[in-house]
DNA sequence: TATATCGTTTGAAATAATGAAATCTGATGT
DNA sequence: ACATCAGATTTCATTATTTCAAACGATATA
């Protein structure tokens, strides 16, 4: 075979564009943003992953990966799997250790959550507010069968889910707005979409203290939230119920289960932990 | 190291505090390493720590900490506390969401566990192995007053805990002696003094189905563990009850907790999640 | 007000990461 | 069986990225 060929072949194969809109703050560190984008990759379903499909969606090229992936299995973030591939390592639960330490609350509200789970023979979760996203910290009661998995970890978004809806109307005055430009300068005409829905969902947690979604999120799902408060150390939690839309019935979770998880998120501030931020102007 | 060398060392290069002892591999990213050692830093029970106590911890300088900090902001894995100190931020979780629901098992044991926290009222877990640790992956009833917070991504060692010797006799041949070697390695003196317990608890796990612990790994608490298998994807996976020390009788755990335990173990692996391995020679 | 301590910024030095090419392996296909 | 392909890793020259010291600003303490 002769070189030419091989250059040829090269060029035509690999070329990575070099990131040209995403421009990154040079006091960052680039290194360390590759490196935990690798074990970000696993996030989108795969559970294992080679060392080239890597370096395609992240646009390294092979070696680079490499490397990366050698120092994660040195740390023991990251396993091979019979096929050589690599897998995330239950040793990264233990990096989220003091993060679940930190909110023992997580297990008083466990109760109340499967009573809930119960009552609308669907889903209980508990959830914060991190950047633009909420993410699960607690769930009870996935029935079989049920459309998703459920689980500590996942994350939807702010702008179009009952629990991101019943999180947003903890913050106030500055905060709020803040927190809404940010939204809309990362989703755009999604944002602005849901606009409407979002102010009106706001509202009605301020008001009456729950928020329905009616597969905004999920579309097979129908979902209740209702805001909890803000823990001492700044943290926004909520809780939700989920329903599979077919079996959902809207007059319920206006009426029936709407007030009662608001009742039920009363019962669990007694505990002190949440507290309700005055609404600030 | 004599004196000359070292003055002579310190004129050929005269700042170079070049990383004492623990030299690490050239092929491994030194700054994902240490990037990730700040995340770790708050393993230690801390739940908000400084800049500069960052540093001093790592070894690092205060401006290779504030940018590696900035970094792990920016990556929304770190966020600032009112004080200005750093916290873990929960979107950590959603970064270990793909490894739990890799583990759907997690909820079917639920109901055994529950079970059996309360016929022994005291805690059940669920761990799998990791390196010379088990990692709870699961953990249910710890009644209040419990002198630890159980909870997914706890850490324990494998060479003294009714978990880890559960989840060590599910190894065989070369690789149980590989990581006999492991944990010899990293623990020298202290694997030596548990060397026969863990032997001992080993057998019996393989003969009996289970083992106990009296106080080896949380001195106040006595635990039975029992094996459940590995997993498709080759995790070994182990379950435990503990009882704290001054309401745990010998006889108890010795013929009934246990037993019951590796029955229960039995019936979980009715499932057929579980694969105990068999005993190579 | 003076004095620490902490966090961040800056700029220069050089370390440490990068990517092309080569090597090696295992899988697939003819 | 052989050829071909795709993936993973190693090597090495290049250079982009980190690092560290020093200085700065801010905040707290005396």
């Amino acid at each position: 075979m002769t070189k030419a060929r091989n250059i040829a072949k090269a060029r035509a194969d690999e070329r990575v564009p070099r990131n040209p809109g995403s421009e990154q703050d040079a006091s960052l560190s680039s290194t360390l943003i590759r490196g935990i984008e690798i074990l970000q990759c696993f996030s989108s379903g795969d559970r294992a992953l080679g060392n080239a499909e890597i370096s395609r969606r992240l646009g390294l090229n092979r070696p680079t990966v490499s490397r990366l992936c050698k120092t994660l299995v040195h740390l023991g973030y990251l396993r091979r799997d019979a096929k050589g591939a690599f897998r995330l390592a239950p040793k990264l639960l233990a990096l989220n250790y003091p993060v679940l330490s930190a909110m023992p609350w997580r297990h008083e509200v466990l109760g109340p959550m499967r009573e809930l789970a119960e009552l609308c023979a669907g889903n209980a979760s508990v959830g914060v507010m991190s950047g633009d996203s909420f993410v699960h910290v607690q769930t009870a009661g996935s029935p079989p069968g049920w459309p998703h998995i459920p689980d500590i970890g996942q994350t939807g978004p702010l702008h179009r889910s009952a629990l991101g809806w019943s999180l947003l109307s903890l913050l106030h005055g500055r905060e709020f707005a803040d927190k809404l430009a940010e939204l809309r300068a990362l989703h755009a005409e999604e944002f602005a979409a849901f606009a409407d829905a979002t102010a009106a969902a706001v509202e009605r947690c301020r008001k009456q203290g729950f928020c329905v979604s009616y597969g905004d999120w999920r579309p097979n799902l129908v979902a209740a939230g209702a805001p909890l408060g803000r823990t001492e150390d700044g943290l926004c939690v909520a809780i939700a119920c989920a329903v599979p839309r077919y079996r959902a019935v809207a007059s319920y979770f206006e009426t029936d289960l709407g007030p009662r998880l608001a009742e039920a998120a009363d019962a669990i501030r007694l505990s002190g932990v949440f507290a309700l931020p005055a609404p600030a102007d």
